[in-house]
DNA sequence: CATTATAGTGAACGACCGGTCACATGTCAA
DNA sequence: TTGACATGTGACCGGTCGTTCACTATAATG
């Protein structure tokens, strides 16, 4: 099938491109690896670069899908115990998802060399996870579960340092449990230093 | 003079990797930058490769230089107020003098390829850091300028925002500005959150 | 002053890169 | 059965890569 093969090419370039690099990679490698001669490739894309542009497009509307629409976004928490288990459950989904993982690798990268790897990083490390748990803040201020504040500014200052501990489980994946124990015990010290005492 | 046209040409690969990475860059394109025949460089390096190990020498030794030793430490801000100010100061060095923020940059695009850069890049963004302030606070603590916690968690809860901000300004610098203000309006909420209503 | 080491040049190398081409298949509608 | 189209192959192209080499200019040394 030509859409079988057009996505196992994507798929390889995906991984390859996450490891190496744009530059790094050489198309008779991830063709060889998928048995298939480098020339086969240009039935499917018409250059190296359209492959990257295939691949950007993919996350692109990867992302949207995911992030893109208020109502994908995670119900308020209870208490603040659920806070932590949801909290727990995006980091496992978004550390053990292999394709998830050389996503971010590709635009932590290549985000200085292209204007839309630059574009989707932001999103991925900062504002994306900023915009995600800001309702989620405020909502669980209204509940009386967390202390009135700037539900941005506690969205940012909780996303940062666990976004800081999931890149160190791209970089150093032997670290990943320890890294895992402390998102825990940084969620549950947010908890401790933000909620209430008793929820209203 | 050799030890000129040397570091001309580790500053050189400096800038060239940092911006296209080690894959991305040839060495014609940055003996020519400083008018520099390719096989001149071959006196002074044996090897592309060589020049990549002896960066990563150079920023080990300066990153030792900086942060190795406890007696660099910057002194316990007495006040709430000084240790934003601290911190400002901190920022603005280390976003603006080029020479940190192409080995940064370096340490974000080679992080996957290579060992070293791997190590360097997990103290630069995130052990460094925390290491820095853990005795800061714990300083802060002792004269009651901040609440009773463990400091090093402190520590990573204000050094990994204020981290994803300075790499949004590697990424982007058309936000520096306000990135700058992102990061002291945090410092200020960090104290408001963490400080003792008066100094004990 | 002759010698020697140092720093630089430009041409050339083999290997490898992204990309093309003529050609071989397989599938399926007419 | 035949023709058309989609898919894949291996040889090949020009260009670029890192690296080498014979050679030159310079400056210090005996």
């Amino acid at each position: 099938m030509a859409k079988d093969t057009r996505e196992k090419i994507l798929s390889s370039a995906l991984e390859q491109f996450s490891q190496n690099g744009y530059a790094g990679t050489n198309i008779r490698a991830f063709t060889a690896s998928l048995g298939l001669a480098k020339s086969a490739m240009y039935r499917h894309f018409a250059s190296k670069e359209e492959i990257w542009n295939a691949l950007l497009d993919e996350m692109t509307a990867y992302y949207g899908e995911r992030f893109g629409s208020p109502d994908r976004l995670p119900p308020v928490p209870d208490t603040p115990e659920a806070l932590v288990q949801m909290t727990m459950r995006m980091v496992h989904f978004t550390i053990h998802d292999e394709k998830i993982v050389m996503t971010r690798k590709l635009l932590t990268i290549e985000q200085f060399r292209d204007g839309r790897a630059r574009d989707l990083a932001t999103k991925h490390f900062l504002t994306g996870l900023t915009g995600m748990f800001t309702p989620i803040f405020s909502g669980m201020m209204d509940k009386g579960l967390l202390r009135r504040d700037d539900p941005e500014m506690l969205a940012f200052a909780y996303t940062a340092p666990i976004s800081a501990l999931i890149r160190l489980c791209d970089r150093e994946p032997e670290k990943t449990e320890a890294a895992v124990a402390r998102i825990e015990a940084f969620s549950r010290h947010f908890i401790r230093i933000y909620g209430t005492e008793e929820p209203a």
